[in-house]
DNA sequence: AATAGTATTGACCACATTGGTCGACTGTGT
DNA sequence: ACACAGTCGACCAATGTGGTCAATACTATT
């Protein structure tokens, strides 16, 4: 990547970094096709290579930027001091839906990152891969209180079981709205309802 | 497909099901190579066509016997008259493990099709599909026990926190053993710590 | 052993798609 | 009028596509 692209006025930067992602993310590194792509960005087959020197300085960059971005805008925002695990998991799904509101594929693509073969990655961004997962750990259970919970359970499954719930919700609205774009709906409604799931959550695993 | 596949020894079949089936599971329809699959199959190029007049009527075969056995492995087998939610939802999962045993990718095979579009698939298929749409809810949720809930709670909103919970187990599970062969694996201790989760599960949604 | 018929292979085909290049063109500022 | 950054898409060799078919290997019957 060249300072060209970082030159590009925001629109047209997000619209090849979320075309680049969308690709990379339902295709993996392999299958990704520039064409489509660019087809899908709107710009020139040129443009892309005048941008990045070539697809995988494409790749790189995009993991640099997703990781940087979950960084900044999902555990640093996470706020240790309050100790309730249910309010933090939702924290967690609220900030990531701000980032799916600019970025729709970015946590996808970060996620099948995490699961593909990293062996040809550059050190750099695995280490940043390594520390997010570190820091993700630390925002996720530090500092919890578990006085919160019902003292005849183990608390370590109820963890498990509350993450797994919240993901099937949020699974169950991708599927919900398989086909539509994200940026044109009315999210309040459903923060409503996950909310409602959230107080049942609290209410059988909270004593 | 001709009477040339059914003829075919079970293993050698099966070795073609599941190479099919993984292949059109990852790559969807359009992507799917046939020379990919009759590598993994480990047979020659020509005898896939010699038993499939082409790549749709494998694929059309495929549905047909994955939709069947989803029929009659995992739905006919639900025994209604059990009236305990968890335990019905229990059943399923153990009914999918069998079918995966045999074929692992029938599942996500399935489950893809049920997110593309379906307008160039056969109505006998579809409709066999939404055969088992229906027969799946009837399955799922009819005589159900209500009586076993806790009173203070939404019981249609716990019937979904609870598959969500088993949705999410699964895709633990799945991920856990990302690379390695399922058959290999001894799943008696996985299924002993569902249990775990399933007894929390009771114990906190019900009364 | 000879024959017939079936099962099996993989080289081969025309065509589509790939990542990447490059000469032509546009627009802007001086 | 000139320079130059930005933009495009036709084009390239390479690879992969679904599907064919002549050549063989195998099996059973005579």
């Amino acid at each position: 990547m060249n300072d060209k692209f970082l030159k590009l006025d925001q629109e047209k930067r997000d619209r090849i970094i979320n075309a680049a992602m969308q690709e990379f993310a339902e295709q993996g590194y392999d299958k990704a096709s520039t064409n489509k792509i660019v087809k899908q960005a709107g710009i020139g087959k040129g443009m892309l290579f005048y941008y990045f020197e070539n697809k995988q300085t494409l790749y790189h960059y995009l993991l640099d930027y997703g990781l940087d971005m979950a960084l900044d805008k999902i555990l640093n925002e996470i706020d240790t001091s309050d100790r309730d695990f249910i309010e933090r998991m939702y924290k967690i799904v609220e900030q990531k839906l701000e980032i799916f509101k600019k970025y729709p594929d970015m946590i996808v693509f970060i996620g099948t990152f995490m699961l593909s073969d990293q062996s040809n990655i550059p050190d750099r961004i695995v280490n940043k891969y390594e520390e997010l997962q570190k820091k993700g750990l630390e925002k996720a259970y530090k500092n919890i209180d578990y006085s919160l919970f019902r003292e005849d359970l183990d608390v370590e499954k109820v963890f498990k079981l509350i993450e797994w719930t919240i993901d099937g919700y949020q699974n169950e609205i991708k599927a919900r709205f398989h086909n539509q774009k994200f940026s044109e709906i009315d999210l309040d409604p459903y923060r409503q309802e996950f909310y409602d799931y959230l107080a049942i959550l609290k209410r059988v695993y909270y004593q």
